[in-house]
DNA sequence: ATCGGAGTAGACAGATCGTTCTACTTTGTT
DNA sequence: AACAAAGTAGAACGATCTGTCTACTCCGAT
């Protein structure tokens, strides 16, 4: 029951299905055990692909880490964007997009949070790609507040609860983190009606 | 000029210089550049000290790593109540002191968000060892808030938005994680005041 | 018909990983 | 004086890491 589905069958323009599927395999172990504990070896073996072609896509793995953010960023904003509408596309909707977020087994925090603590400096474009997916997250939160507030002063307060309640989320505490992010949110809500 | 200073002349009941060093060296490399990028060889060298006497302190990596996290949580809460009481003991005291903690140039997020988000579940002590962390730091926040508010709830709210603010400050966003921290406390106290 | 791009299978190189080992020296306690 | 704990120096282990290489196959467009 994954959340965050793969839009598998969009070969149309033909991107290469072993490219795909060195991405789909990248994708999920790079989230679910990290980036460097994860060998281009098992992602080529899991992948079902050659080293060759593995290389011939991805030239080193840092470019396969770049890919896989990207990946993940289009992945996430086409799900949260898609749970937003389904909940009614307000405010109350995001806190109902989270819950059905941290529901999901696979769920394991941020991917971007992740990757860049885990990369620290020695990856200036990872991040670049942090700070790009977070600006269009926050755009996306604005078109939720109503229009007399500072919204993008809010929204940026509001996107910085989301972290920490994706963090909490993450240590395995899904309720206390939706119900502390409702608090913040409303707090914020309530300065500025 | 780190504001998390070592306190290296506590060697009254000895607890071997060697095992101190290996321990100042690791939590210096694993902060810095994470985990598994940080390998025993380096710190071993850095730490002037054999493999012999590493490996009789630690005898493995893993026992390392959660020598480094409790090491960390000591040093960390040290520093933090230290800052609370230099800035008047009192909510808007964390503010100031997340902003003298921003301002080291040694800072790169907080250790065990960083350090759980890369291993994973690979580790079930680290997130462990995180939750605690986090439990102490939620009941410092307690006492910074007044008698007639839900303390408990208001706290762990709060120490979300620290979280939040950690990450972008981590992202290079100090000033933004500020302000958006200053939003959401705000917020939280009026909604019980 | 043919030529090139993309695929398969798998050996291999060179570096680094965590860990163990032998052999010797210093230091503090009894 | 003697012994044990804790230190030094450094070789070596097997595993794993990223990345390269040769040799062969398939398929679609020209």
């Amino acid at each position: 029951m994954n959340v965050l589905i793969h839009s598998s069958s969009s070969n149309l323009e033909k991107p290469s299905a072993a490219r795909e599927r060195i991405l789909r395999t990248a994708h999920t172990l790079f989230y679910r055990e990290g980036i460097r504990s994860t060998g281009v070896d098992r992602i080529i073996a899991e992948a079902g692909v050659t080293k060759v072609t593995f290389y011939r896509h991805f030239p080193s793995k840092n470019d396969l880490i770049l890919a896989f953010l990207d990946y993940r960023h289009h992945l996430w904003m086409d799900w949260f964007q898609d749970a937003l509408q389904r909940y009614g596309h307000n405010l109350p909707s995001i806190t109902r997009a989270l819950q059905e977020w941290f529901a999901d087994p696979a769920f394991r925090g941020c991917a971007f949070i992740n990757t860049l603590g885990e990369m620290g400096n020695s990856m200036p474009l990872v991040a670049q790609k942090t700070l790009q997916h977070k600006a269009e997250l926050c755009k996306i939160i604005e078109n939720l507040l109503p229009d007399n507030s500072d919204k993008a002063d809010n929204a940026r307060a509001i996107a910085m609860a989301m972290d920490g309640a994706i963090i909490r989320a993450a240590w395995g505490e899904p309720e206390q983190a939706l119900h502390g992010f409702n608090q913040l949110v409303e707090g914020v809500c309530r300065l500025t009606p």
